[in-house]
DNA sequence: CCGAATCCTGCAAGATACTG
DNA sequence: CAGTATCTTGCAGGATTCGG
């Protein structure tokens, strides 16, 4: 997947037709669609994220859930309160990524025993 | 997105629960999304791909096609002849993966002004 | 024609510390 | 609580060359 953060290089050069990259740009970055999934059922504070997924850092966090605000997929709802209090969640336009997202967790589901297999001892050819 | 081919850190780690994760593993990497999108209407030649994407990189194209193989979902067909000639399809496995290529494919196309101008709008303040 | 093998660079991403 | 601010590092990915 392209970065789109950086610039606009599909303007430079004939600007990389393939919609399915569009798609992956929004959804493909490395925790984006853990965080999508988990804003299906909800909206999340900043902390849920992180207990739900120990590993990704605060850093990260942040940019991937800024760069998903930025596409206009998640809103950004911030309380101004002490303690500071902020919840994400998905806008009406993140909404149509339900169905991929759904579609992709059932995949996930059904396949992961297999594609983790086939990785570990390189595939019995098929056809 | 995780890179699979390193090692099983999700063996070490409490094994990363997430599915979604999974099925990006397999079609989230930097041109899969494309390669497989164009796979769909039939195989395709090493070079073929080179022209439909001519910014990919040999070395990319060869091993992004080597992990879609490792993971099952796209087959790699040597004919042994002179000249060489290799021949790229989506296994059965692969064709799984049709509908959620095919579903993230019409979104793309769908919502690529509206992705591509949100981006554009907040670019301009980045600090 | 379809790659494999090297070499190299820049950015993505981790770690850590600090703050409103 | 929900972030920034730095610093550092690893590895994805580009360029180039070689080979069957």
């Amino acid at each position: 997947m392209r970065n789109r953060k950086i610039g606009f290089d599909y303007s430079s050069d004939h600007f990389e037709g393939c919609p399915v990259e569009t798609t992956l740009d929004v959804i493909g970055g490395k925790w984006k669609g853990i965080l999508l999934y988990h804003l299906i059922d909800g909206k999340k504070r900043f902390n849920e994220f992180r207990r739900l997924y120990p590993k990704i850092t605060q850093r990260m966090l942040t940019l991937q859930l800024r760069e998903l605000e930025r596409d206009g997929v998640v809103h950004r709802e911030v309380y101004q309160q002490v303690p500071p209090k902020v919840e994400y969640s998905l806008t009406e336009f993140g909404r149509t990524l339900e169905p991929i997202i759904l579609h992709m967790k059932d995949w996930g589901e059904k396949y992961k025993d297999r594609v983790h297999s086939e990785t570990a001892l390189n595939t019995e050819d098929e056809i």
